[in-house]
DNA sequence: TCTGGGGTCCTAGGACCC
DNA sequence: TCTGGGGTCCTAGGACCC
C-alpha cells in the first residue's frame, strides 16, 4: 500500500524490544500522604508553593481524589482552591521527593542494570527490560505488576506503568492508557498501533505534539494519528525536517533510540530562572540579582566539576514595558573560554546585561550555562595571570565545601545583603521550591 | 489570565575560512 | 571578469516536556 516507502521507513520488520515507562501517581502528594500515614489514593491533599514571588501561591500537585472531587489540577492557583475543610494544604519538601525518587529508582536497579535505566525526571524513569524482564516473571506484564507491588511496600508509592515494543510506545502506553486502568498498567504492541494510536484526532494530547505542531499538521490536511501515519513521509520531512521524521515514525510506535547510549550524554547545561516578586526598575538592583544567580549557577557547574563555554542570560520585561515594546525581554549568550569562576561568570553576566538593556522595568531573570566541559585542568585565559587564577579556584573551592556542609545560606556573597537580593529567601529552595530540610 | 522553574533539541541565517 | 561552494561556528528564537 505504501508503495512510494524506500527501506528507510519501512517499518515492518522494527525490532521488538521491552521498554517500561514508570511514574510515580501523583508523585509530590502521594510522598506527603503517605508521610502523614494516608493513603495517597484516598487522600484529599495538595502540595502548595508559598514561595515569595508566587503571588499567593502554586499549586505544585494534587492528589488523584483532589483532583476528582474538586478539579483541581497542577500549576492551578491557591485563589482556585475550594474552601473544603477536608482538603489537606501542605508545603513542597523537595528534598525529601528527591530522596523518594533515588529509593525508587534503586528498586528498578534490581530488575535491570544501569545502562538500561534512564531516570527522566523527579517521578518517570525509562527501564529497557528486554534482556531482563524473564529473570523476574512470565510475562512483562507480571513483571511490572512485580516492580510496583515493591515499591508500593518499600515507599508506599503507587507506580503507573507503561509498557511498549519501543520507548515510545511505553510512553503512549503510560499516557493514554495506564492511566486510566484498574491496574494502572497500559500495553502497547506495534500491531496495536492502528487500533489505539489512529483514531486519536486531539493530537496535541501526543507526547512531543504541543499546540503549535498540532496547528501545522491541520493545515497539511493531518487531523489524526492516523493521518499522519499514511502522509508522504518525505513531504512531512520536508515540511518540518527531523521534527516531522520523528512525527511519522511515532505514528507509527517506532523509536529507535538506544538507553545504553543515552544514559551517557546527561544534562549539558544547568539554569536558574525566577520571575522576581516586583518589578525592577533599578540597574544596581537588577545587577545584585544577576550576580547571585550567576554566582549559584557557577558553585552548582563547579559541584559536578564542569566548565562552562556558552553562557546566556535571558531578561524578561514586566508586562507594562512588554506592551510598550512589543517585546517579552531579550536572550544573549556568548561563547566564552571554560571557567567555572563565580566572579568571572558574574562580570560576564552583568557586561552583558548592561550591554544590551535599556532601561526597560523587568519581572524575569534567566541565567544558563552550557556545552558544560569536564573541569580536569585548569585553563588558562587572556585576563588572569596564573596566579590569581589558582587563587580563585581556591576561593571557590572552600566557599563550595562550606555551603555544602552548611546550606547555601551560610555564605551568601556580600551582594546579598544589598537592596534588592532575592538569594537568601530563596537560598532554601529547591528547583524553586522550598527545600524542607536540606544537606543532611 | 497579572508571571513557576529546569531542562533538551531543532532551525535559520550570518560570519568566516579554504 | 558579473553570483563558487562546502563546511563550521556562532547567535537568536522556537517548541516541547516534566
Amino acid at each position: 500500500m505504501m508503495e512510494y516507502l524506500t527501506s528507510e521507513y519501512d517499518y515492518q520488520f522494527e525490532k521488538k524490544r521491552v521498554f517500561f515507562l514508570i511514574d510515580s501517581k501523583s508523585f509530590y502528594a502521594s510522598v506527603e500522604s503517605v508521610e502523614r500515614g494516608l493513603n495517597p489514593l484516598k487522600s484529599v491533599l495538595v502540595v502548595l508553593s508559598e514561595a515569595e514571588n508566587t503571588n499567593g501561591g502554586l499549586i505544585l500537585a494534587a492528589s488523584p481524589q483532589a483532583k476528582k472531587k474538586y478539579g483541581i489540577s497542577n500549576v492551578s492557583r491557591q485563589r482556585d482552591l475550594p474552601a473544603a475543610s477536608e482538603l489537606i494544604k501542605v508545603p513542597p519538601r523537595m528534598n525529601l521527593y528527591i530522596k523518594r525518587n533515588l529509593q525508587i529508582n534503586n528498586i528498578y536497579r534490581t530488575f535491570t542494570d544501569e545502562n538500561h535505566l534512564l531516570p527522566y525526571s523527579i517521578d518517570e524513569s525509562i527501564l529497557d527490560m528486554t534482556k531482563s524482564w524473564h529473570l523476574f516473571g512470565d510475562t512483562p506484564l507480571s513483571v511490572a505488576k512485580r516492580i510496583q507491588k515493591e515499591v508500593r511496600k518499600k515507599t508506599g508509592i503507587y507506580l503507573t506503568v507503561g509498557i511498549g515494543d519501543s520507548p515510545v510506545l511505553a510512553k503512549l502506553a503510560l499516557d493514554l492508557e495506564a492511566k486510566k486502568t484498574h491496574n494502572l498498567i497500559g500495553v502497547f504492541h506495534y500491531s496495536d498501533v492502528p487500533k489505539k494510536l489512529w483514531p486519536i484526532s486531539n493530537l496535541s494530547s501526543v507526547w512531543s505534539i504541543g499546540k503549535k505542531t498540532e496547528l501545522k499538521l491541520n493545515k497539511m490536511g493531518i487531523n489524526s494519528i492516523g493521518d499522519l501515519a499514511h502522509t508522504n513521509p518525505y513531504k512531512i520531512r520536508s515540511e518540518m525536517g527531523i521534527i516531522g521524521e520523528q512525527l511519522y515514525a511515532l505514528s507509527w510506535g517506532v523509536d529507535r533510540t538506544d538507553l545504553a547510549e543515552k544514559v551517557k550524554t546527561k544534562s549539558n547545561s544547568y539554569s536558574n530562572s525566577q520571575v522576581l516578586p516586583k518589578d525592577y526598575t533599578v540597574k544596581e538592583e537588577i545587577e545584585v540579582v544577576i550576580k547571585e544567580m550567576a554566582d549559584q549557577v557557577a558553585t552548582r557547574i563547579r559541584s559536578h566539576h564542569k566548565q562552562t563555554t556558552l553562557v546566556s542570560l535571558y531578561i524578561g520585561f514586566s508586562y507594562a514595558a512588554i506592551e510598550e515594546k512589543e517585546e517579552s525581554g531579550f536572550k544573549k549568550q556568548l561563547r566564552i573560554t571554560p571557567t567555572n569562576d563565580s566572579r568571572m561568570l558574574m562580570k560576564i553576566m552583568t557586561d552583558l546585561f548592561e550591554k544590551y538593556w535599556n532601561n526597560e522595568a523587568i519581572r524575569n531573570i534567566g541565567i544558563d550555562y552550557g556545552d558544560l566541559r569536564n573541569d580536569n585542568y585548569s585553563q588558562l585565559n587572556l585576563f588572569e595571570t596564573p596566579k590569581q587564577n589558582i587563587k580563585s579556584q581556591k576561593v571557590n573551592q572552600i566557599i563550595d565545601k562550606v555551603r555544602q556542609k552548611f546550606g547555601i545560606t551560610s555564605l551568601m556573597r556580600g551582594v546579598s545583603y544589598s537592596k534588592g537580593g532575592t538569594a537568601i529567601q530563596r537560598s532554601n529552595l529547591v528547583g524553586g521550591h522550598n527545600g524542607g530540610n536540606s544537606y543532611e
